[in-house]
RNA sequence: GGGGUCGUAGUUGAGAUUGGUUACAACACUGGCCUGUCACGCCAGAGGCCGCGGGUUCGAGCCCCGUCGACCCCGCCA
């Protein structure tokens, strides 16, 4: 029998009534009426209804009623107008129904562990054990669609712009800074490691070197860190860079891919140029280097008067270098204590040690610490927050880092909390000049906050080369949208004596910078062009076009937040052969039951 | 490394704040009936290592300790 597929499930409509059609797919439903069997016939673009019927095909009919859960069917018939008060307006097709005559069971399937309509009812756990099985559902399959839809546009735009695609190593040399590796041991050189790349931003760089202009990469990049709703092991970025060029040219390219992007895949328009804000200002405001501009809840910075209050818990901190900030909740003094309560154990999670408040009722301040502040000082707090009657305000008093990081994200939680996000706005936000360095407490010196290649803002470096690192800033910049990173990417080092300096800076000696970036300092010697780029969180981008909060719902097939895989069960032990030809060996401890 | 939520038929849940004999329901599944359903309906039935290990107890799904796993968060992620 040929089963040559003449029509897709989701494509039947009227136009096809009297044709003979032959469909093939899964069965989504059976609804058996004795003398006639109704199916739900599922493929990647839809449903259609067939009908077994006995007066039609009795054989058809009699086979038909073997039919289950997603056996995979042929079935050739008749495309018929459905009987007067039986179509179904739910579905695209539901004007129309095939008449089946022949049908063919190509293969039966097991009872399915979950139907997959209710995927969305179904634990985690199970769904990834059979992705397979839940990738069936429509959704995904929408979703996985439209990020192919989405490579293609990324790939169009770009090449459009002179770019051109160049492919760069997955097995490459492991390098300081930055997240942990991927390590990949090498058999003809034991005891040795490939790293998988976190980026591959050295590569991209001496593309640049080499004269190739215009780079773009749909990479693969891995990062063996731990994960969250929106981070995977191995992720995907479009990787960009581009030789004499400058942010404002980045930041139009950019700009016009997210309004390609959106346009076509959410037929919205997206206003370009984007904001601009610096990380000072993003910080100072929002508390946060990736500022959610769709709501206000800004921070006041209140440490002035704060240190002149009686309150000693604000005079010491301001006093120990620390600072004092507030949020106004507009018409937050309706909060409950059980709700303050609820917000002071948020502020908890991000280190702050307690949460003073203000309620401005028509009386005047309810507060815990009213009595610590003169009337003078009220006065100019009511000012400088812009209290009404009404009003909440919710003091933090801390470290900078601390008061940032708890107020950011209080700000964040309180618009959730209180519907002050609107729906369907995409604000993106260009956070420019971070600093070039940051002191890390757990390392005991300055780390790159972009990475080491990141070209110093040359002023502040000759300025503060010496004594302050902390103060230079850099020439690097990210875009984020609603108050979600995605991107960063900065104009680079092309001249290896700064490069040599940053990384004296950042405690490299020579040995080390020799061993782990000679080649960078050699080829950067040889020519190199002044460049820059940036690079995308393809993931985070699709979450953003297809509304979804799990990255888990971009990715075909994603890990469980403890970097396994359930359906492959990877990562998994090795045979003692494949570990001898490495010349590994597994402590006893760990135990490896192979 | 730390905090939180969760784990009971195939699936989703119930099973009290009080430990008690046969662990309950819906959907799915199996068999039967049914010619217009699309959450089809009706009748009958099968289905349980209560995540795993240990402890307390005459007796544990329930209490205690440990452990494994999923999710969310902090740290971490240039």
């Amino acid at each position: 029998m040929n089963w040559e597929r003449t029509h897709f499930c989701g494509d039947l409509r009227q136009e096809q009534i009297g044709n003979e059609v032959v469909l093939v797919g899964w069965c989504q439903t059976r609804r058996d009426h004795g003398g006639v069997i109704f199916v739900d016939l599922r493929d990647y673009t839809g449903l259609s209804q067939v009908v077994f019927k006995k007066e039609i095909s009795s054989e058809a009919h009699q086979l038909g009623d073997s039919i289950r859960s997603e056996y995979v069917l042929a079935v050739r018939g008749q495309v018929e107008h459905r009987i007067e008060g039986n179509v179904n307006p739910k579905l695209p097709t539901g004007e129309v129904e095939v008449l089946v005559d022949q049908l063919e069971i190509l293969n039966p399937s097991e009872t399915p562990p979950f139907l997959i309509e209710e995927r969305e009812q179904v634990d985690e756990k199970i769904r990834l054990t059979y992705r397979f099985l839940e990738l069936r559902h429509p959704i995904l399959q929408r979703n996985l669609m439209q990020r192919s839809q989405a490579m293609q546009l990324v790939r169009s735009y770009f090449t459009a712009e002179k770019f051109f695609e160049v492919e760069t190593p997955i097995l490459t040399k492991s390098t300081p800074e930055g997240a942990r590796d991927y390590l990949v041991p090498s058999r003809v050189s034991p005891g040795q490691f490939y790293a998988l790349p976190q980026s591959p931003q050295l590569f991209k760089q001496l593309l640049m070197i080499s004269g190739y202009d215009r780079y773009i990469q749909i990479a693969r990049c891995f990062r063996d860190e731990d994960l969250r709703g929106n981070r995977q092991p191995e992720f995907t970025q479009i990787d960009l860079e581009l030789s004499f060029t400058s942010p404002e040219e980045i930041y139009r390219l950019v700009e016009g891919l997210m309004v390609h992007l959106f346009g076509e895949l959410l037929q919205m328009e997206v206003s370009i140029p984007f904001p601009r804000m610096t990380y000072q200002e993003a910080m100072d405001q929002y508390g946060s280097d990736a500022p959610d501009t769709r709501f206000e809840l800004k921070l006041v910075d209140l440490s002035d008067i704060a240190s002149e209050c009686g309150l000693r818990v604000f005079s010491e901190v301001v006093k120990g270098g620390g600072m004092v900030k507030a949020i106004r909740v507009p018409g937050g003094a309706d909060l409950s204590r059980k709700a303050l309560d609820d917000l002071t154990e948020f502020a908890a999670i991000y280190g702050a040690k307690g949460m003073a408040w203000i309620k401005r009722n028509a009386e005047g301040w309810q507060s815990p610490i009213a009595k610590f502040f003169s009337e003078e000082h009220q006065a100019s707090l009511e000012a400088r927050t812009g209290m009404e009657v009404g009003d909440l305000v919710l003091f933090c008093a801390d470290k900078p880092g601390i008061v940032h990081d708890t107020l950011g994200n209080l700000r964040k939680e309180i618009a959730r909390q209180r519907g002050l996000i609107p729906e369907n706005e995409f604000r993106f936000v260009w956070v420019t000049d971070f600093p070039l360095f940051e002191y890390s407490e757990t390392e005991k010196r300055y780390v790159s906050s972009h990475h080491p290649f990141t070209m110093p803002n040359l002023e502040d470096f000759e300025l503060h080369g010496g004594d302050h690192p902390e103060r230079i800033r850099s020439r690097a910049y990210d875009i984020t949208l609603n108050g979600v990173e995605i991107g960063g990417g900065s104009i680079r080092i092309h001249r290896s004596d700064i490069q040599d300096r940053v990384f004296k800076l950042l405690n490299l000696d020579d040995d080390e910078i020799e061993s782990k970036f000679g080649f960078l300092m050699k080829a950067l010697s040889y020519g190199a062009p002044p460049h820059g780029g940036i690079a995308l969180g393809f993931d985070r981008i699709m979450m953003f076009l297809l509304k979804t909060e799990s990255i888990r719902d971009v990715i075909a097939f994603p890990k469980t937040q403890r970097a396994s895989c359930l359906m492959t069960e990877a990562p998994s032990n090795v045979s003692q052969d494949q570990l001898e030809e490495l010349q590994l060996r597994i402590r006893a401890s760990v135990g490896n039951q192979s």
